[in-house]
DNA sequence: CGTATTATTGACCACTCTCAAAAAACGTGG
DNA sequence: CCACGTTTTTTGAGAGTGGTCAATAATACG
């Protein structure tokens, strides 16, 4: 897990064009529906940032100086006991972000799934500007709500879920936020491994393992191999999920 | 549980003198630390109303109307599986507010647990505000954020906390956001149930008690009566609330 | 192709849940 | 103020879901 300084950082949009225009977001990111003017005062203050798979963004802890928008790939965050119990809080994709603090100081670890490209925002530029376009930080608070939102939901998961809830769950929701627009892909690809999603439900690999199993034996789903599921009774599965 | 709109609601900002003189709040409340015109803006759009405890002040799916901040009492916010699961995300408090929602629909059921003061601003009326008033909407940017971060925490707990170590943070919890600043009680009283301390804690209420009765008999706690709770030895529960 | 890592499967066990009963607390009306 | 019924909490015994430990299988990687 190299330091985090020694990841590439491109040029800023100063002088090369503007880096959104090979940003393959539609309304998703950050910069979405804003005019081009403020676009460029966007584009002014961020750094690119490519991460490998498996690098650490920042530590639970760290002084948090940046906030990060993601342009592709897949980012875990996650909390850690001192004995090394993890609890994943959120896997996130194009278009998210993550990186927001109270007192200065993550309150996470944000890990990259695969190699990600993301935009960061310094923390003191960004309030700046935030003054000069309040647009930004509405936007901003309303997917800090959205998060809120999602973490309530995965707290009604954690706490008064089955773990074959837990698991049907995760597949519906994962196949939910990967399928955007109406294309129905024959199967997903889980960026995550089993030890991932295990952490992420509050579950063991075993249970998670075992539990997939038995949705492969029930026909609802079919593993081509382990890093792929393809959905066949989506509405069976939801309901598994709703726990009835 | 009488419906809402059956709760006293207390006169305007307008006839009486401002409704915050008499709010015991310090910097807590949401309108601390504005200036007296800012104040006033603000009391000239909210509602107080008084709610009676086990009453609901929002159902999860309502259209989302209003935002509340707490004067004085107890709220808790829940989300319900079909089948009545229930879980508790969060136990509220003089200071904080609830209320913000996407898509204008309130995520969670929010009720009171004792007889609570709020203060209601409407939600459109307060967006209106905050083009004029930004230091507004930083603020519930900060609270929404502060509010994540407990969210993260206490996904922590339920996914990779034991019994014992669940019960021992929400006591640590509970006794420092109760105990305000400095002063050291004897004991804190217990708005909330066993029912709701398990249905926050992802236990059954068996397992909650059994556990408080186990730190009796260790001696890290006394029970008064089912409602009181003395901490003894706060560094020796802080220690199982970690998990060390 | 061999090694290391990850995922699956199996046997057993324990933590917490379920079901049940007793005890305590609370509320109500006489 | 006390007797009564109701609700909440505590305690107990037994069971089950998911965890632990271990071995095998599959996959990734050099």
């Amino acid at each position: 897990m190299p330091p985090f300084d020694l990841v590439a950082e491109r040029d800023k949009g100063e002088s090369a064009g503007l880096p959104c225009a090979q940003c393959e977001q539609g309304d998703l990111a950050f910069c979405a529906g804003l005019s081009s003017e403020h676009v460029r005062r966007l584009v002014s203050i961020l750094g690119q940032v490519q991460v490998e798979p498996n690098t650490t963004v920042f530590r639970e802890g760290d002084p948090a100086q940046h906030l990060y928008s993601i342009g592709t790939g897949a980012v875990k965050l996650y909390k850690l006991l001192s004995d090394g119990r993890r609890q994943i809080t959120a896997f996130l994709f194009a278009g998210d972000f993550f990186g927001l603090s109270m007192h200065g100081v993550y309150a996470y670890t944000a890990e990259a799934m695969t190699p990600v490209h993301l935009c960061r925002f310094p923390r003191r530029k960004l309030e700046a500007l935030f003054d000069e376009v309040p647009k930004l930080e509405k936007r901003l608070l309303g997917a800090t709500i959205h998060e809120l939102a999602s973490a309530h939901e995965q707290m009604l998961l954690l706490g008064r879920k089955t773990a074959r809830e837990k698991v049907a769950t995760f597949l519906v929701t994962l196949w939910a936020r990967l399928v955007g627009d109406g294309e129905q892909p024959a199967q997903i690809t889980l960026p995550m491994s089993r030890s991932d999603i295990a952490d992420y439900l509050g579950l063991t690999i075993e249970t998670v393992s075992r539990t997939l199993t038995v949705f492969k034996r029930e026909a609802l789903i079919t593993l081509p191999d382990a890093n792929h599921v393809a959905i066949k009774q989506h509405d069976a599965l939801a309901r598994i999920a709703e726990g009835s």
